[in-house]
DNA sequence: CCTGATACCATGAATTTCCATGGCAGCGAC
DNA sequence: GTCGCTGCCATGGAAATTCATGGTATCAGG
């Protein structure tokens, strides 16, 4: 499974427009539908991003189990009714509706940053400023890559 | 399952074209994505590398974490916002990011140095330096290797 | 009728793919 | 034991494609 990794920056034309990082376009390729989920990070002035079929694992969760506590039902639920499902043009560009363009602080340009299984969009000038705060974290917390586990399970596969 | 070994080093042309060592992409080759992962070393002038599997495997691990959680943003930005995904060309060369090159201070040269699953890249003159620095220190601290507690360790088979 | 949004088309730059070359090492022949 | 050949691997350059970006035309809504 693929999934979205690095830091790319692009611009914002007049009409709102931002070229998703085409190593991005790459994850979503084979998902149905062709476009982005975003909504707005309780966390962070940014956007947060991920693919309809991720949006549907989440949903999947919240309804069905007990994976997720009340409290993740709220946030679920927070997630939900702010997302917007934003389509691609022909291009692999996106128009972000303004509410998550003021969310984030965006204007002219966009930075989007890999997380894995989502990613986020930021106000370049916002992430350059906590970047630079957490990998003074790293630093200083001597931060290493996860030992591997052993546990079966996950993973796995070959080579 | 294989791992990287050995020190080699190889040329960066003007366009940033690295050779992979080709005893690395032997034991790349059984991967999905034809290409390395490479991200900033936080702890030397170094260049982090490893295989996408291997990336992947990190994300199932960190997927541990609850989504959206604290944990689990910090360990995914710190992980994936500053790594970049670089495929091979046709005769298994990479072109590194000059963010990278910048980091470990790589100009013409570049050594790849096998860490087992995972390797890194240097400037050849830092990595001596620093290769020397550890040699001393091992031989003032009398470093032994760990005794081998051998888990079942029926099979050597390895291909 | 006017405004806004969406889809389509065009362009330049940067990147990537392909092809060609030289050197080194291993293998075999003599 | 020495020489020659073959194949792999690192390297260089040029062509072709991809990608980000900007504009124009078309459509729907107010």
């Amino acid at each position: 499974m693929a999934i979205f990794i690095g830091t790319f920056e692009n611009k914002v034309d007049k009409k709102g427009r931002v070229s998703v990082p085409a190593p991005f376009r790459a994850v979503l390729a084979g998902q149905g539908f062709q476009g982005i989920a975003a909504f707005p990070s309780h966390r962070a002035d940014a956007v947060e991003a991920c693919g309809m079929d991720f949006m549907e694992e989440l949903n999947q969760r919240v309804s069905g189990f007990d994976l997720f506590s009340d409290d993740h039902d709220d946030l679920a639920f927070t997630i939900f009714s702010d997302s917007h499902t934003v389509p691609f043009d022909g291009e692999g560009r996106v128009v972000l509706p303004k509410e998550l363009l003021e969310a984030a602080g965006i204007t002219d340009r966009a930075a989007f940053v890999g997380k894995g299984q989502t990613f986020q969009i930021w106000e370049p000038n916002a992430l350059y400023r906590i970047k630079a705060a957490a990998r003074e974290r790293a630093r200083e917390q001597r931060l290493t890559l996860p030992a591997k586990t052993n546990d079966g399970g996950s993973g796995g596969g070959a080579a």
